[in-house]
DNA sequence: ACGTGGTGGTGAAACGTTTGTGCAGATCCT
DNA sequence: AGGATCTGCACAAACGTTTCACCACCACGT
């Protein structure tokens, strides 16, 4: 390790100098000639400063950590790009909490800002955990902000616009000419899925239909819990002839069962779902979705935390909350939706 | 923050007892009741170590990084569970680093083991990256893993068992009776994609039969490569009547294109790909693959680099290089192989 | 009474930074 | 010429932890 004591011995100067030149510490007032010997010098030698005595020093790691339930679910990866890419603009490092022992209420989770290893953490909470455990394994919420997983009163909180996704979803299949149109959710107390439900609710009570509580399911995002979802829906009588899914795993489970039950998509069946990955183009029928800004709610939400904790330093009372609407949802038109059989 | 200063304040002891009781540190002798006031004053303060402090002291940040070219790619994240769960093992945090910002030979690669932000760097290398520049852009290469990435001279490197996959997959068509078997690679200068190919190879071979230099590309591992990659082959006369493909997202691309070209998979041609990831099972018909152990080689390449800190500890002359091959790359059964057209 | 040895701790230095304060020497004003 | 001001840098404390070295005290044997 090379330190400044080192650069200081190269340039023949205190150590005091060679941090605040390096630092370019505006209350210096220091001949031209000392501080390029400075920085010769600490160019030479490869200087670079040692970040845990910088941090003990500024009490600020310039890391953040990042906690979502899963890496492996696409839906989570755009925002940890958001994330990771507006973190290096304010010069943090992303730490990455995956595991279930990072989730929060751990004891890993607790260690992030307790130790302080981290100066802020982002928390995206999974579908099992009920939001009120969640608030009430926040130890510092005021380095803390939610991301789609709030409300929670005293902590900032950053949401996509679900309920747009979940009109233009509605909209869309209206305007094809659906009026048989269902609601696959997520679990019953997801608040993005109620978002996007009221969504639906709203956009069909304005065309004058309301959602059928019997074409309507709530039993998770994932490609399992849909292929239950659509097993159940799609036997009704009368079966909905379009459906909104309020996930894209979920739709390609729907896709998929809808398949096993030999119903056709989109000649008998249209189907849209939320939130557009990948493998919805490679499914069969290629799915129709709403594209979501998450690589730009990433980004704000790291915004939110940072500007929290320049501000706030100690007494967090500022708590935002914002819901990030650019770049809007926006429909990606697929082949997994067609006008209503017989129209 | 509560520090050592305030639990010895409040136990009535000084500051290096708190510290080498909660450490038990072995070198102590306490009187029982003691301790015991320490631990109790420790825990009603809800003292937690600094980790700065910490780090500082010992020289230790307990962090370490994992590289990868994109999170968004899903047949990385399996990769990224085994590493943070096997980090945590070892009580290690995991940095994120999949910005182009934070990729070998970029600034902000560097600055992780210069500054000791972290404590050692695992290393998933992606394709556009020569491994020449990558070794020429290791800094610290006794603090360094190579995953999938090597083979540097000097570096650890850890591997998947490449081979065997190659060997599965062809193996799969053979027995199925095919003879015309190509091979879609990933970009020239990949190892990855030249030992499953060796695999091919030497799987043909022992078969009496070889890979006819038409029937192979080496265009890239993407689903858009794959796509001119198949393009390319399938209009070769003779064309291959089975095709292993070295990467999933191609093989998916080769699916594509194959519909597109009006080829039935897998009556007129059968596709397996190597690597196995979610939508392999969506798309359609649902890909044959070779899954690989992306989790275990995390895990395995946390303990190598690890241990390599331990022993090394400055001069890293003992440079590790395993492949995993446990569990075995295992063949994953779909829709999209059968026998050869006319049999 | 006096060394000896064990018990139960205390003190201080060090890790590498940052930053408020001090202090020589030079320059300037009158 | 003698104080005031400015220039250019050095000193030292502090952040929180770990760990080596040391010491006061007591009991014990002689």
């Amino acid at each position: 390790m090379v330190t400044l004591r080192d650069v200081a011995g190269h340039a023949g100067v205190s150590v005091s100098v060679v941090s605040r030149v390096l630092n370019s510490d505006p209350s210096i007032r220091i001949r031209p000639e000392t501080r390029s010997r400075v920085l010769e010098s600490a160019r030479l030698l490869r200087y670079a400063p040692n970040s845990a005595g910088r941090s003990l020093r500024r009490s600020r790691t310039h890391l953040l950590a990042l906690v979502v339930p899963d890496v492996t679910n696409a839906t989570f990866t755009d925002l940890v790009n958001g994330v990771e890419s507006r973190a290096l603009d304010h010069d943090y490092s992303v730490l990455l909490a995956s595991s279930p022992r990072m989730q929060p209420g751990s004891d890993g989770f607790n260690r992030l800002l307790n130790e302080r290893l981290v100066d802020g953490v982002l928390l995206q909470k999974g579908d099992e955990a009920p939001i009120e455990l969640v608030a009430r394994a926040l130890s510092h919420p005021e380095r803390t902000v939610l991301i789609n997983s709030g409300p929670v009163s005293g902590v900032a909180t950053i949401a996509i616009d679900d309920v747009a996704a979940g009109v233009l979803a509605t909209r869309h299949l209206l305007d094809l000419g659906h009026t048989g149109i269902g609601y696959v959710g997520g679990v019953p107390a997801s608040d993005t899925s109620d978002r996007r439900q009221a969504g639906v609710v709203r956009t069909l009570a304005d065309a004058g239909l309301t959602l059928a509580r019997e074409h309507t399911t709530a039993l998770g995002y994932t490609y399992r819990s849909a292929r239950d979802a659509a097993r159940l829906l799609l036997s009704r009588q009368p079966a909905p002839t379009a459906l909104v899914v309020g996930n894209v795993n979920a739709g390609i489970g729907v896709l998929t069962e809808a398949a096993q039950m030999g119903i056709r998509v989109p000649d008998e069946l249209s189907v849209v779902a939320i939130h557009d990955i990948w493998p919805a183009i490679t499914c069969a029928p290629a799915l129709t979705t709403v594209r979501l800004p998450m690589a730009s709610m990433g980004a704000t939400a790291v915004d939110v935390l940072l500007a929290g904790l320049e501000t706030s330093d100690g007494d967090g009372t500022d708590t935002t909350s914002r819901v990030v609407d650019d770049p809007a949802p926006e429909l990606v038109l697929r082949a997994s939706t067609a006008p209503p059989p017989g129209s």
